[in-house]
DNA sequence: GATGGACATGTAATCGATTACATTCGGCAT
DNA sequence: ATGCCGAATGTAATCGATTACATGTCCATC
């Protein structure tokens, strides 16, 4: 025995041997276990015993086979070390456990192996649905993740398009809100820490940072808007950008495509000798626990992040088990902006900040 | 149709539906896809020819049925949005995923109800492998994970008397020499913020505070022992405990047992107007990615996160096909302090700073 | 006392793959 | 010509559950 490779492990009790054991038939134990009202007081009290002395667990791949279900959802995460994400994820897992479904995490990292793996994987059945935080339709060489007719929902990334339910917030609107703000507080001079390009997220901040500019008649300035990717990497790098400007070319403001970057940024250019808020107030967008650790503490557009992840899940369920009916297709979750202390009218000589830095 | 609940799905292709196209019987099918070599070129091409013609995917659940396995393994996180296991998880799923295995992250949140259907989903052979970032053996009311007869690996925090492999760091000794280079700065009135007191990592690291001040003889002080339990917020309470001390009391520096206390507390006495390092000294635990964004960045013990979780992945994949045949029970990687800028000597005076806070 | 219906349980088909064993065929040695 | 071997493929058992349908029992009703 154990002639192949593989390790031995102790064989599990069967449907079979509690049934035997019990005096039923197979039949008798899974209803038993199934619908409990529908077998005798005393038939069950045997079939549970029996249950109990042999530590029986039904064979799951045994049942899916049977049932063509897999009571498993797959989750495709750009980065499961991105603190956003990590919250949403809780959200998600909070609705779909107690729901009794298992989660399958696709950490895609930017690498379309994984990401057609995991194509590979669902078109073999083994996720009942999945919710993609990831802003595009999985993909792999020759399949796409539509062929496998599988329950799709979208959340936090809007995918342009299609016709699956999207759980998101209003980009454009709050990112609108944001550099409004700013402009409130009376700076004119406003920068915008962008994503990259090809993201709809960014798409759709940057629209907002425009419409602002364009609502308070401030003039675009196309070397306001630094290159961004989302990472803080980025803002160190954005920050240095901003330190190499001569002083009375510099923005007062700034208003960051996420938290990460905005945090890198404040703490490159901090470390340069410019105050927080006051030589620069600093806008975030996400509302990642951090942007509430860090110093200053940051005034950011705080998503419902835990919420966004349990809307989409429910959505997802609603779809695996009543179908499409009565769905909204695209639900908008409300985000608002959390004020801090990043965020200060500019200094006394309005439109730029002549002293500069070095005043600590 | 469809008559019952759920939504009616596409129907895949089965395996009998490429034999039949290809005209050959399900066995040469499925050899063809398994071991191509054994069935001669030109089946071989007429069946690879059914098969992308008709979108075939082997149903996983009746593979897993017949070999009985199941290609996935559990992972339990006691928070999956403490950015510590999240690097844990990104080493973890890379080694995994690039093996063939799938992930189920059990995210335990302290919720025992989650915990015990995670233990049932294993004993239902839902998982061919488990690998424990808790502290201790999963159980359930009636069941125990060690039931289920599934390899078991643990990573991060180690389990006393338990004898499947642990991956874990040297705590003691890391904790000892973060204190040590405090007392090598010339610091003598060292804190400790330290964690829940039955957690095992707090007792080692707690350990090592002592070790450390033992042999500098520099005698111990029950009152310099604060109250934590690893959370940003314990942190910040910390920091007002260490505020409402009178100022000759207060230590000139701190070993934090994990780096999200170090900041909360630093960003707490820093708001009250204490210097760091200056008036104080902080040294983390874990090294996550946010003790490099912080002001001041946190000098630490960097934990090789990814390589912990990379580790313990192939144990257990190493476990699980070949089984225990020539695995070391106890791994340690090395982990080092990380020298940054919340650290250094103490002032003029030695033993207090006496001038307080308000500098800035 | 037959009839029928409600209820509890049993029998056996079924889900879709893998694989041990059986079969077929051609070639080669005797 | 016979028999044997090995290669290629086919046949059917098997994994462990769920569930449609069949069966049997008991009691109420006419």
């Amino acid at each position: 025995m154990a002639k192949r490779t593989g390790v031995t492990r102790q064989k599990a009790a069967r449907i079979a041997d509690v049934a035997r054991l019990a005096g039923v038939s197979v039949a008798t134990v899974s209803r038993t276990l199934a619908r409990p009202e529908v077998v005798i007081e005393e038939t069950r009290a045997r079939v549970l015993a029996a249950v109990r002395d042999t530590g029986y667990t039904p064979n799951i791949s045994a049942r899916n086979l049977r049932v063509r279900k897999t009571m498993v959802v797959l989750v495709a995460v750009p980065d499961i070390a991105n603190p956003f994400f990590a919250e949403v994820l809780q959200g998600i897992d909070d609705t779909l456990s107690t729901a009794g479904y298992g989660l399958i995490i696709a950490n895609l990292a930017g690498s379309p192996e994984k990401e057609a793996r995991y194509v590979d994987l669902v078109c073999a059945g083994q996720a009942d649905g999945v919710l993609l935080l990831c802003g595009h339709v999985m993909r792999s060489p020759d399949r796409d993740l539509r062929e496998a007719h599988v329950p799709l929902v979208a959340a936090c990334e809007y995918i342009p398009r299609e016709n699956f339910p999207q759980v998101t917030i209003d980009n454009v609107g709050t990112a609108r809100e944001a550099v409004g703000h700013l402009i409130e507080l009376g700076h004119t001079s406003i920068a915008y820490l962008s994503g990259p390009k090809s993201n709809i997220l960014e798409q759709q901040r940057l629209e907002g940072y425009r419409q602002a500019l364009r609502e308070a008649g401030i003039a675009a300035d196309a070397g306001l808007i630094l290159p961004g990717d989302f990472t803080f990497r980025a803002g160190v790098e954005a920050g240095r950008a901003l330190l190499a400007l001569e002083t009375v070319a510099r923005p007062t403001a700034l208003f960051a495509a996420n938290d990460e970057m905005a945090i890198g940024l404040i703490k490159t250019v901090h470390a340069a000798g410019l105050q927080i808020p006051d030589d620069l107030s600093v806008v975030g967008f996400d509302g990642i626990a951090y942007a509430d650790y860090c110093e200053p503490t940051l005034t950011t557009i705080v998503q419902p992040r835990r919420d966004l992840g349990a809307t989409a899940a429910a959505e997802l369920i609603a779809l695996m088990t009543i179908g499409q009916a009565g769905l909204r297709k695209n639900i908008k979750l409300p985000a608002t902006l959390m004020l801090r202390d990043s965020t200060r009218p500019p200094r006394k000589s309005p439109g730029h900040s002549s002293r500069g830095a070095r005043s600590g």
